[in-house]
DNA sequence: TATTACTCTACTAAGTTTATAGAGTTTATA
DNA sequence: TATAAACTCTATAAACTTAGTAGAGTAATA
């Protein structure tokens, strides 16, 4: 299961995104329109900016705001940050390499071939859920 | 990340899959050879029977025995039956759906649609995974 | 009837997740 | 230049989950 804070963060990113061209957007609103409580948020933001999705301007009229653009975001990228590796074995991830303790022999471990084809359809699928693509898709489940 | 205990049970299932046809195996044996711990292993076992996938034989000469094909027996299963959900979202799951509290509109959730492809993607090739495969491809990786 | 081997309950250590609290720092602007 | 707005950072903690341990109990077989 996906955390709360990559969940949170996901739902942040939407909203700047959506708020892109307005300036930045207060924490406190993020947090109240998306019901995140907001010292959390205020971690996961300072996650993202730490990774350069997003910036932030102090002082009144301050906030966060979106310095890449929409269609660069992805899921992969957010689930990784806040969540770590996709796959669901050490040995078939591709940044969190680890071996698996029990594998007697990778080369010929009969659930890691199925395990990397999971994790590579996962990647391919959340690589191209980006921004904007989430905010088209719920343009057209609204209509 | 997978439990251990559902990768325990995948790699116990697949060792009593290859010794079908040698009567009950022990859970000692297994434990040793799969680098398991045997208590922990006694526990997994235990709830491999309850689903009905295993069965036993106490006394002498006792021990754990597959009473499905191996064709029955795939990972998604497994993986529910130790782990829970397939899904990353607990509202795109298919045994254990919840809302997502946070959710203000599930209908126009931009990143549920994203989770269901993943989900859906993922318990296709785990459902392919069944023991005869995965013994089936060691063989090949073996030569 | 003794031994083997599975069954069941309870417990625990360690780690992770999901927060909360509060002091500190920066900046716009009146 | 004071002050209030708003982000930044560190510390702490409750709740939950995972992984594993201990030991007594029960059933079957030779």
């Amino acid at each position: 299961m996906l955390s709360k804070k990559a969940k949170y963060a996901m739902l942040a990113l939407v909203h700047l995104a959506k708020e892109q061209n307005n300036g930045p957007v207060l924490i406190n609103k993020i947090a109240k329109e998306e019901s995140i409580p907001q010292k959390f948020l205020e971690a996961i933001l300072l996650d993202l900016k730490k990774d350069g999705t997003l910036a932030s301007k102090k002082g009144k009229g301050g906030g966060y705001y979106l310095i890449k653009s929409p269609d660069e975001v992805n899921m992969a990228d957010v689930m990784r940050l806040f969540d770590g590796a996709i796959a669901l074995l050490p040995c078939v991830t591709y940044k969190y390499y680890e071996r698996c303790e029990e594998c007697k022999d990778e080369e010929t471990c009969g659930i890691r071939d199925t395990f990397m084809e999971v994790r590579n359809k996962t990647v391919e699928i959340l690589k191209s859920s980006t921004l904007s693509q989430i905010i088209q898709s719920e343009k057209k489940l609204v209509k």
